[in-house]
DNA sequence: AATGAAGGCCAAAGCGCTTTGGGCAATAGA
DNA sequence: TCTATTGCCCAAAGCGCTTTGGCCTTCATT
């Protein structure tokens, strides 16, 4: 059932059933009524591709995920970030439409997916430090939405992100607090726009409390259970082992954890952890008494939000861009304690 | 740069620079690179929504995944899967549509989908045992692909699914083959209907062996970390433990080995454990050495494979549909050991 | 030289919607 | 009573493509 037999069968023009269901006001009630029960009874939905052709509006976001090969990570978080944002749209009448990108080929890629008018916007995933999308973006008029920050584009734009300097800074200090002083770095890829401001935010906590800043102690990679463990592992079987680490996700602080527990050592007692918290339903920080120590913010919501901001410079494209920055919440679990004294153990 | 202007530029009707860029043979051969060429040069992209509308296909397919609230679980997998799903669809110029549908409201919304013409196919997710949605996407004529199987539908369609029966035998007969007698299984839940076949690939290795099922060791949850944890802590302290654990996740198992340390128990010797195994690539288990002892199978390389199954099918709506069942690679890591005698410990 | 068949191109219809620019009554205002 | 106004409705154009049906050359065949 299209338009047009609706319409016959009703008796009516398209122009009135068209505006009968869109709710313009030159209907008469009864009309109105008359339409929108038939539309029910023969389940009319307007084809999308019709409508897009005829508005100009796709009613569709793109989410592109870059990916630089068949074997690179997925970021674990999207799949809940994506369920958020797909709650606002669905709530918005509004598609979602995913591509996987080839890094290697941006450029081209998002004015592809500008030419063909498949979405009215886009959010940007996996900002790096440098990324060169806010300004590709920009240049071909395709409005986005960045999930995270781009340090080194200063024009505005709408984003939404975690306030990372501060939570790293926030959790060094607690660390630092409990008598801590050789405190481990295990942070993300360093090109990721996020992972600089979390070391930035624990360097600040450092120099703010006049400890030295050891390289040794700073590391970065891929935020896995093995990267994790690895590093830890290593980091513990120096000479001068940290007495705490701050982990950049839940995923890596498990790592961390099995490296600790294998030594033979306790978790919160002999090795502090402290971990930010994406807070994944199918890996959560304990119940009500968290494991970890941790810094956190619900991804999921901040893909309800950020597609909210997106949608909003969609409609209103003048207005000033929305830039949300989210505060993370601390929690005290059992990973930290009170740095060990030298003697103590073996350490 | 739309069909129109590209053609006046270059002083052809639409027809000819439609037909050229589409391959069609009434072109010459002069003809066709002169207008690829101005296609590069001006980046034109034919309009998905008017080519859509034209053609009848859409060349999108999407993907549903079904959410009863706010609070239900994304599985972990999905990111990987979607990975994989959409190198193939950007191979064969397909496009992903992502809906999050209500579970209580399915009807509606894949009926709204195949009314709207957004999809020429639909993936279908997370299949329940008695899922009504092969009926109800047969009835309404939507082509699509399980990923999974159905148990309780027995007309034939396309489906992709790992050989979750033999898995899960084999991995409880290696465990007997231990001499492992009380296996606890933690499942994920049994509405799933991959749930149920692992279920029954279990009781049926220990019925082979003669090993009375005991309704006290097999567990069904979320596949959370928490809620391996908590069952394992459980079962561990019960007066006639379990020896092993068969889980249905990598993250479950992460859960069980915390509690088996936690006791101050040895994962491999004391007590042992076997897993499934998504290879998700954040949560590797272990590098050459696997540390869990697991049963295998790539999620990101079924997506690609069911992907493409459905893309047949739609090419081929007469030709039988394709089914595909993974078997599991089965790797023995340090997390399984020979079941201790009852004097050795105080288990 | 006449005929047919290809080869290469085009005009126009149509996909299913929205929107512009009226038109016709009924009602209100002068 | 006559003109505006308002309320409801409609015909037709247009969004950017694909595809049908034809037209005009050329070239090979009789």
């Amino acid at each position: 059932m299209n338009l047009k037999q609706l319409s016959a069968t009703l008796g009516l023009s398209q122009t009135t059933v068209s505006r009968a269901l869109n709710g313009y006001p030159e209907v008469s009630k009864a009309t109105r009524h008359r339409v929108e029960a038939a539309a029910r009874k023969y389940n009319y939905h307007p084809s999308s591709r019709a409508r897009g052709l005829a508005t100009g509006r796709a009613l569709a976001i793109g989410h592109v995920i870059p990916m630089s090969d068949q074997h690179d990570m997925v970021n674990p978080v999207f799949g809940d970030f994506i369920a958020g944002a797909g709650e606002t749209y669905a709530q918005n009448g509004y598609e979602m439409i995913l591509s996987i990108v080839d890094k290697t080929n941006e450029h081209e890629t998002y004015r592809r997916l500008k030419q063909r008018r498949a979405v009215d916007g886009v959010i940007v995933h996996g900002p790096r430090f440098d990324d060169a999308r806010p300004a590709l973006l920009t240049d071909i008029g395709l409005p986005f939405a960045v999930h995270g920050r781009v340090s080194r584009y200063d024009r505005p734009y709408t984003y939404l992100d975690v306030n990372n300097h501060d939570a790293f800074a926030q959790a060094t200090g607690y660390l630092v607090a409990l008598g801590h002083r050789r405190i481990a770095l295990l942070n993300g890829l360093e090109v990721m726009d996020f992972a600089q401001r979390r070391r930035k935010g624990y360097e600040a906590a450092l120099h703010a409390h006049g400890i030295g800043i050891d390289p040794a102690l700073m590391h970065t990679a891929e935020m896995t259970e093995t990267n994790g463990y690895n590093c830890a592992r290593h980091l513990l079987g120096a000479k001068m082992p940290p007495t705490a680490f701050l982990c950049a996700s839940l995923i890596t602080a498990l790592g961390v954890r099995r490296a600790i527990e294998e030594r033979g050592l306790v978790m919160g007692k002999d090795v502090s952890v402290v971990t930010h918290d994406d807070m994944l339903p199918y890996l959560q920080n304990g119940g009500d008494t968290p494991i970890f120590t941790a810094v956190r913010s619900c991804v999921r919501s901040a893909g309800r939000q950020l597609a909210q901001s997106l949608l909003h410079a969609i409609k209103h494209p003048n207005s000033a861009p929305q830039q949300t920055i989210l505060d993370c919440a601390f929690v005290v679990g059992h990973s930290t304690g009170p740095a060990p004294r030298k003697d103590e153990h073996g350490l």
